[in-house]
DNA sequence: CCCAAGATTTGAGTTACATCAACCTTTGGT
DNA sequence: ACCAAAGGTTGATGTAACTCAAATCTTGGG
């Protein structure tokens, strides 16, 4: 075994907890490497594809930092989701075979590009795959109920709020700190996925600054009050 | 075979091609038949299942409304849905082995208990099955997309157009009239679903009847204009 | 290294929607 | 059939977030 086939392989992977299921005997371990076709290198500002595109595959994040977004017909566009390594792209695309949303990378990417047909005949054989990819999809439903949650009943400090400690809390389970982050995406990416404008985003940044809860600097992000964030998402104050 | 077998099962139900696959071999069919284990009736105003409750089966709308919802822990409410027959409920819980918001009946309801496990054992064996869960499962994420690009990018007039032509797309396929349709939840339950407050969600009504585009006789609606409709939806004017 | 383009912040003024309030209509239980 | 409770509408007023504008900061290509 040569290196380059170690470096491709799920069962060495450091995100295989992320990604795939745990308790698998080392045969289907075997034969889930083999479902993993090749990687994929997003170059930042790229795209891995774009509505409409067909669909084929699913895509695990290696390593890189994606968003992903619907756009009206008059162009106003909605991010969807931002993605981060061990984490499953392009679910949309099952439905009618092509792709409904854009997926774009913020930071160089690299993905594991895994042959959709292939992994409908492997999770067939290995029911821990088929589970896996089941609560995967229904992890993106419940996942997405939050984002309505947020969209449709919080106010912008409280978006902003909740969606900070979802950062974190998903970078923390990747090793990253709990308190410190780097932000990947723009204001006014952060903005159309909390359904605000720039300004207001910057305004609550500001804001959260001078409360003392949060330390700005450009995207370098350092959470002083994890707990007061926490309260501004809990507590609705009438 | 009795006329109560007859009723209970897929293969004679006419919402098949809803929730069902097409092109199933009569010996498929007979097996999906089989994995449908109950009916259940939900009384108006009754739930299905409520956040916390533990997951072991997907429920397909015989007749009946739903809507579901989404609960924060200061007691707002964010409707995530309205469901009618023919469609999947439930694909929530299976993330966690329960579910994570509440179904409730809008109107006297009945479903197919779809038990999950039972489920994914058939679904290894006839790939049209497997498949069509994907779908449905996929399909509920491009939905929650479009909930979102609502929720984060539109005014409120789009918000009830977009709504108002996604139930009476809905509706038509289920060989209800294009144009007129009743409304089988309240203002205030609308208001959730699109983020506005029901006087808001009246004002709404009130300014598409007197432009000519609604007929609102309580809970009927009459479109007089779908057009204009849907030239609210996508024209946006800055 | 420089500069243009892009990103961010902040202030001032506006607006779409929320809130508060009053009133009307419908519904369901006795 | 009646009445209380729930649902819905409309008007007056408030405000959170948007828009417009200007200044500052950051970044990437030549």
């Amino acid at each position: 075994m040569n290196p380059q086939s170690i470096k491709v392989a799920c069962s060495n992977c450091n995100l295989r907890e992320l990604c795939m299921p745990v308790d698998l005997s080392n045969e289907d371990l075997a034969r889930i490497d083999a479902l993993v076709g090749a990687r994929r290198k997003v170059p930042k500002g790229e795209s891995l594809y774009l509505n409409g595109a067909p669909f084929h595959a699913l895509f695990a994040i290696r390593t890189g930092f994606f968003k992903t977004s619907v756009t009206l017909e008059d162009g106003r566009e909605q991010v969807t989701g931002f993605q981060m390594a061990g984490e499953i792209m392009g679910l949309d695309g099952i439905v009618s075979d092509q792709h409904t949303c854009d997926a774009v990378a913020l930071e160089n990417a690299e993905v594991c590009v895994i042959p959709f047909d292939k992994m409908e005949a492997l999770s067939r054989e290995v029911n821990a795959l088929q589970h896996h990819v089941h609560k995967i999809m229904s992890r993106e439903i419940v996942r997405e109920h939050g984002v309505m949650m947020m969209l449709g009943s919080m106010r912008a400090e409280e978006r902003l709020a909740a969606f900070l400690l979802n950062l974190t809390t998903r970078l923390h389970a990747r090793g990253f700190s709990r308190s410190e982050l780097v932000l990947r995406m723009t204001r006014e990416e952060i903005g159309s996925y909390l359904g605000l404008k720039i300004e207001t985003v910057s305004r609550t940044f500001s804001k959260l600054v001078d409360d003392g809860v949060l330390e700005v600097k450009q995207k370098n992000l350092r959470i002083l009050k994890p707990d007061a964030l926490r309260e501004i998402v809990n507590a609705h104050v009438c």
